[in-house]
DNA sequence: TTGGCGTCCTGGAGGC
DNA sequence: TGCCTCCAGGACGCCA
């Protein structure tokens, strides 16, 4: 599932392609894609927009338009983009939620086997009020200091995993990199996060960016779904130390990994290094 | 305010 | 072989 790693690596991938050109046609097959919007509404007022920068916030695509506007873009659990000839990209594909025809004859296809994902434009000025509150620091920016983490933390009495899945405090960290990044730290995930001492939130800042560039050096993680622009897979799977690891030696001390359930989602964790 | 749970959604795995 | 049930999880809404 596309987490931080995943989504910059199709933004690096996307991004000299796609910045500068003009958006020709633009096809929604999906009407939950655009909800509350009509789909064809929304494919209507993209239709002549023409991208100039395309960034990332957290787990959204952020596609910058001449005229102000902005479509987000989350890939949510199996969100794929995909660029390249429209009709070699299987146009039989059941999967296919829109086709985005770009000015020098390419295209861009979103395909989502679960349908969450989502695309929603934003007018000139409202992207600030947007992420405010529902999207917190980016874990990579120079400004995610120690001192943010343990200020994210602090007071809270639920598992450090939940509050590493709260988008609200830290942007991007998914599932898999929050056990990663926690095996890492050598945290348990059921720690209470207000527990945590000063020298163990510094490993656990040093632990969530070790993780999150370990990601996108190795261009993000194929499990099921997610693929890059070109259909290419990432290798950050290869390199997982806890995540779906269940059973395996530890890496660090050889003792089992176990798998437990924490904030409603599946948690590897080793149960003998991580205290 | 916080934390937990249900919902959406579909494909794959496992059991019978 | 076919059918059924369960599981996977990101974001959001609801409830205690």
């Amino acid at each position: 599932m596309p987490e931080l790693p995943e989504v910059e690596t199709v933004r690096r991938r996307l991004e000299p392609e796609l910045v500068g050109r003009r958006l020709e046609r633009v096809d929604i097959h999906d009407p939950r894609l655009t909800r509350p919007f009509d789909p064809a509404g929304v494919a209507a007022e993209l239709e002549g927009e023409r991208i100039v920068a395309l960034d990332r916030r957290g787990k959204y695509l952020v596609f910058r338009f001449e005229s102000g506007r902005v479509l987000l873009v989350h890939l949510r659990m199996t969100g794929q983009l995909l660029h390249g000839n429209g009709d070699a990209l299987s146009a039989e594909d059941a999967h296919r939620r829109a086709v985005v025809r770009l000015d020098d004859g390419s295209d861009v296809i979103y395909r989502d086997i679960r349908r969450f994902g989502t695309w929603l434009l934003v007018e000139p000025g409202e992207l600030g009020p947007y992420f405010e509150g529902r999207v917190g620091h980016e874990p990579l920016a120079r400004g995610f200091t120690q001192k943010r983490l343990g200020e994210a933390l602090a007071g809270r009495q639920a598992p450090v995993k939940a509050v590493l899945l709260d988008q609200r405090r830290l942007a991007g960290v998914g599932n898999i990199y929050a056990d990663e990044a926690l095996w890492r730290a050598g945290i348990h995930p059921c720690r209470p996060a207000g527990e945590l001492s000063d020298a163990e939130i510094a490993t656990l800042h040093r632990g969530v960016r070790a993780a999150l560039r370990a990601g996108i050096a190795l261009q993000g993680a194929t499990l099921n779904d997610y693929r890059q622009p070109d259909g290419a897979s990432g290798r950050m799977q290869d390199e997982f130390k806890v995540y779906g690891r269940g059973g395996e030696p530890c890496d660090r001390c050889g003792a089992l990994i176990e798998k437990t359930r924490v904030a409603g989602r599946g948690t590897w964790y080793c149960p003998s290094c991580q205290r």
